[in-house]
DNA sequence: TCTGGGGTCCTAGGACCC
DNA sequence: TCTGGGGTCCTAGGACCC
């Protein structure tokens, strides 16, 4: 009988800020997105004030002002250290862990003795990691992951599991299904909720109860593993997910965006020069690069334009060189002719996404190739041996440029307080 | 004025082949 | 006027996740 447990930390980068700002707990606390763009973390008090994952910050600001929210910029150096913290505990509790996103982590405990003595393993589980690392976290124990996630939920909305929530029995499994929402279904989003919603399935259980074959009618093979899991029969497999299929780096500018080709281009190179790095990191080749930028969505009183193009390599590379030329020779391509009457396009946002990723180790060669591929593989070992003891673009490609002009805006960014010596909190004893 | 970033899987439809 | 049938592969776009 298989059993899971997801543990799910709360609020994951609030809590990480007031980890190192006690004082801010208890209080509202929100984190902006990159370019403190708009909200993508919110404390509870902060969710009381009506404050909505994704509102766009400038549209919110009087109102955070006038609570006094405390405001951070996003500090990934900092959320993806104290992960690395809850997922070296959480590791500590079971034979396979899966790691699912930056705060979200699922444990098989199939096999592990009687399900009810794992409420209690739950719950020290959760006493564990909030005492280690400051992170409040949310257990959530079923036979299904969808079950589990939703165990989760409860424990976080109701003090008293003492942060675990365990669902194992068909009655309780039943009686879980009935209180819960179905959009907030793990693998129900929005689209489906509203379909479902035409049918008057409000419910999980509302939606459990259907029948297979209609499940099967209306919905993909997706769905329909998301309703046998909520009926009790485990289906959802996790692959590997430390090796991507597709990399992507891309980021929005700042202020009225770009319109200067040599501006974008130099980004882009950047982007490309990031996602090869990346790519190396896994220890992989890619085979298929895609540019993309755009103007901005929102604005309808300014012309837009996209560029989006791909191509297909002959020989899957690594090799940062490759990958930033064939990006910015499909930018060039594509990037639109100033013409003297009509106002120039403001890109508000570009990328680059490689993909077609296979291992570095067994590269299919080419006849006609041209390139001598074992002196560069030792060239790009050198460089990202450099770039690792010295900060990473301390040895780069020219195009990528000497400064960062299309720099990121985070006004309120926190230290690296677990990551850089100058940033580690001084403790004063009196 | 100011609206994130990075992934996965599934499906429909077109291209192409015999 | 009538214009096969079946299979595979690829891709773009949609839906979902955090």
């Amino acid at each position: 009988m298989s059993l899971f447990a997801v543990a799910d930390c709360n609020n994951f980068y609030c809590s990480c800020e007031r980890v190192f700002h006690p004082e801010l707990n208890g209080r509202p606390v929100v984190v902006l997105s990159n370019n403190d763009g708009c909200l993508i973390a919110r404390s509870e008090e902060a969710k009381k004030l009506g404050l909505k994952m994704g509102d766009p910050f400038f549209q919110v600001r009087d109102l955070l002002e006038r609570e006094r929210v405390a405001v951070f910029s996003s500090n990934y150096t900092l959320y993806g250290s104290m992960s690395g913290r809850v997922m070296s505990l959480l590791s500590q509790y079971t034979p396979s862990l899966d790691v699912y996103s930056i705060d979200e982590a699922f444990l098989d405990l199939s096999n592990m003795g009687d399900s009810q003595h794992m409420k209690r393993y739950g719950e020290q589980i959760a006493h564990r990691v909030h005492k280690a690392t400051g992170i409040p976290i949310s257990v959530g124990i079923a036979p299904t992951k969808t079950l589990a996630k939703m165990g989760s939920k409860f424990a976080k909305k109701y003090k008293g599991y003492h942060g675990c929530c365990l669902i194992d029995t068909p009655e309780r499994r039943q009686k879980a299904l009935e209180l819960f929402p179905v959009e907030d279904v793990w693998g129900i989003g929005r689209r489906i909720a509203r379909q479902l919603a035409y049918y008057n399935i409000t419910t999980a259980a509302d939606f459990a109860r259907q029948k297979e074959s209609w499940v099967r009618s209306k919905f993909s093979v997706t769905t329909v593993r998301t309703w046998k899991e909520l009926n009790g029969e485990s289906c959802i497999v996790l692959d590997d997910m430390s090796q991507k299929k597709s990399i992507c780096t891309s980021r929005s500018f700042a202020g009225q965006g770009i319109s200067d080709f040599g501006i974008l281009e130099e980004a882009v190179a950047n982007f490309a020069s990031r996602c090869a790095s990346k790519l190396r990191h896994q220890r992989s080749c890619c085979q298929g690069v895609t540019v993309f930028a755009h103007t901005s969505p929102f604005r309808e009183d300014v012309p837009s334009h996209f560029i989006q193009q791909s191509v297909q390599l002959s020989v899957p590379t690594q090799d940062t060189a490759e990958i930033i030329k064939t990006a910015v020779g499909m930018l060039r391509e594509n990037f639109p002719a100033q013409e003297s009457t009509s106002a120039p396009a403001l890109f508000k946002k570009a990328g680059v996404i490689i993909w077609n990723i296979t291992s570095a180790r067994v590269v299919q060669q080419d006849l006609f190739d041209t390139i001598d591929r074992t002196k560069q593989k030792a060239l790009l070992e050198a460089i990202d041996e450099i770039n690792r003891r010295n900060g990473h673009d301390t040895v780069r490609i020219a195009t990528q440029g000497t400064n960062v002009r299309f720099g990121l805006q985070n006004a309120y960014l926190s230290h690296q307080y677990t990551t850089n010596i100058d940033d580690v909190i001084v403790a004063k004893i009196k």
